[in-house]
RNA sequence: GUCCCCGUAGCUCAACGGAUAGAGCGGUAGCCUCCUAAGCUACAUAUAUGGGUUCAAUUCCCAUCGGGGACACCA
């Protein structure tokens, strides 16, 4: 509804001769502003053109009262330089209208509609179940693309799984000490050798490296050398089921799992590796292949290839990317942890290069949240999969469940330091703010339920015209027409999630909303002594489709009964 | 040493440069003959420090202090 007041604010600009200003405001004025929305066009408008405030509320009062008389009913000038109004109720009428007739499909939005876009999150190294850290980027990419749905993208989710290097190296040659540790399976005089050379910095320490062994010694009878590749084949499989299994608990499901492995097999890499001579990127030099990443805007050159000949982590990068390109996508968004950061402009280079040469037009986002530290007995550490430091995801979703987990990690914005305690979050649990707004939810279902046991027939159609009326008159103070007013920005907020690559704005919004909710519940009644105020009653329709929506965006319960 | 984030109430977090800085948890005091009290009402408590830009700064710029992260032929 925001975007239609702005609409119209710009027709007036036109309409008083003011052209050119943008990024105005549209909002809630304070409480002591008696008004329903306010702008700060004039302060902008008297800047930019330099004339006086008080033409510019002349020209603007003109403009209104001779053209928008029917659409801004109530306007006035505050210092130092807003307009306030208020707006014909037909204006609310007809968003809440579009509530009740698109249901869950509401909003209908095309604003992205020929965007494909590849969201790419989480790819955590298949080296360990995944911790509460990636729980934020695992919600984070699963809300974000639920919304660019809902805006109109095709949305594609993909998990990249390094599933070689040296970090499944060391995993693997971690598993097997515990295995020759424990004596769980035969293992030849080779392997030993190959593990102590792996093992030589360090080494993986978590518990469940101990039950990987288990289950790998059951596979495998006797380990060699020649079986290594299998071996670590099996590993990266058995802990991607397991952190595929976490995901399907927080309901998050992959359109794919990309393994690293299937690009070289692709043979893909060759063609990179010409490509970047082609534009004279590649240098060898001291025995390592080089890219002159300096000239991609990164702060200096990078190994592609090492000199013992494996491939760098930036070099799969550069495949895979190449690879999401080939596939079409116009938009590609990056969901990264902050320890990240450094690797921004040289991927940035990277897809500029690509899509050049591809002549293809993408767009590239990379979003970086801040990691989660742990605050164990008041003091913060930081997490390491490595060490055996962290919280597994699991772990928080058997205490709390996903519902509560989600919501801990979406109500924040991916800018924030989070500080997470796992005693806090259990005793905070049932007092969470999720259930605050579920209960609102399950507070409009027994209204309706009650209501549809009155009056089995009850439907919408037969009560709008009365609606109409009703809106129009709703005193501006009540609960009511702030529930009304509320409603009708949800598509607004969905819009600045996007905009922010943030899902924050949401949790807060439903927070808002069921606020309002409850006090409306508590000064309003809908049925009382067997008489239901139908009016009142599609309110309550309305609320509860904008709860549920923006719940099920969330991927969180909007339960019945609680 | 260089770079990126962050610093708001006792705690966890909000606030596209806007008007009286908001929630939840925790604390105190109230509210169920009436659509579910997982709710509502009232009270108390905050912008790290010092400058600057602006009609307007929690927000932008600079410095200081404090916390996290990055600066590999690791991933």
């Amino acid at each position: 509804m925001i975007e239609k007041i702005k609409k119209i604010l710009n027709e007036v600009l036109n309409d008083s001769g003011f052209f050119q200003v943008k990024d105005f405001e549209v909002k809630e004025p304070p409480p002591n502003i008696n008004f329903e929305f306010s702008t700060n066009l004039p302060i902008l408008i008297s800047k930019k053109y330099n004339v006086l405030l008080e033409d510019v509320y002349n020209k603007i009062e003109n403009s209104i009262n001779n053209n928008y008389k029917n659409i801004f009913i109530e306007i006035n000038f505050t210092s130092p330089g807003f307009l306030n109004f208020n707006l014909d109720r037909n204006f609310y009428y007809e968003e809440l209208k579009k509530i009740f007739f698109e249901k869950e499909e509401y909003p209908c939005l095309d604003k992205y509609k020929n965007k494909k876009v590849l969201v790419e999150f989480i790819s955590a190294n298949p080296t360990g179940p995944l911790h509460i850290g990636h729980g934020r980027c695992a919600v984070l990419g699963d809300v974000l693309s639920n919304i660019l749905k809902k805006m109109g993208c095709e949305v594609y989710k993909e998990y990249y799984i390094n599933d070689r290097g040296r970090q499944i190296d060391i995993l693997t040659a971690s598993v097997v000490e515990v295995i020759i540790l424990e004596n769980l399976s035969e293992v030849e005089e080779e392997v030993f050798s190959w593990c102590r050379k792996v093992l030589v910095d360090s080494k993986y320490k978590g518990e469940y490296i101990k039950e990987i062994s288990v289950e790998i010694s059951k596979i495998f009878k006797k380990i060699t050398l020649n079986e290594i590749e299998k071996i670590k084949t099996k590993i990266v499989e058995l802990i991607m089921d397991n952190i595929k299994n976490t995901l399907k608990r927080m309901g998050i499901d992959f359109d794919s799992y990309l393994n690293e492995t299937e690009l070289y097999k692709s043979g893909l890499n060759q063609k990179i590796k010409n490509l970047l001579q082609e534009f004279g990127l590649i240098e060898e030099k001291e025995g390592a292949l080089w890219v002159k990443a300096k000239n991609l805007g990164d702060e200096k050159d990078r190994v592609i290839i090492k000199s013992d000949g494996e491939p760098t982590y930036f070099f799969s990068d550069i495949i895979y990317h190449y690879y999401k390109i080939m596939r079409n996508y116009n938009w590609l968004i990056n969901i990264w942890g902050t320890d990240h950061h450094g690797y921004v402009e040289r991927l940035r280079g990277t897809v500029e290069l690509i899509s050049k040469k591809l002549e293809k037009e993408v767009k590239l986002d990379i979003i970086l949240y801040q990691l989660v530290s742990l605050i164990t007995k008041n003091q913060r550490v930081s997490m390491s999969t490595r060490e055996g430091r962290f919280i597994s995801l699991d772990e928080v979703l058997d205490e709390v469940g996903s519902d509560v987990t989600r919501f801990f990690l979406l109500t924040k914005s991916p800018n924030t330091h989070l500080d997470f305690d796992l005693e806090l979050a259990k005793e905070h649990s049932l007092k969470n703010p999720v259930y605050y707004t579920q209960y609102a939810h399950t507070r409009c279902v027994g209204i309706l339920k009650e209501a549809s046991n009155l009056e089995p027939n009850f439907s919408i159609e037969q009560y709008i015209d009365d609606f109409r009326d009703y809106i129009s008159n709703l005193d501006k103070t009540s609960y009511e027409f702030k529930l009304v007013k509320t409603l009708c920005v949800y598509s607004n907020v969905l819009e600045k999630c996007i905009e922010n690559f943030s899902p924050h704005y949401l949790c807060n919004y439903l927070i808002d909303l069921s606020k309002i909710f409850h006090k409306f519940y508590e000064t309003t009644r809908v049925i009382s002594s067997n008489k239901i105020d139908f009016c009142r009653l599609l309110l309550v329709v309305a609320s509860k489709i904008i709860l549920k929506n923006s719940l099920s965006l969330l991927n969180i319960q909007a339960p019945e009964k609680m």
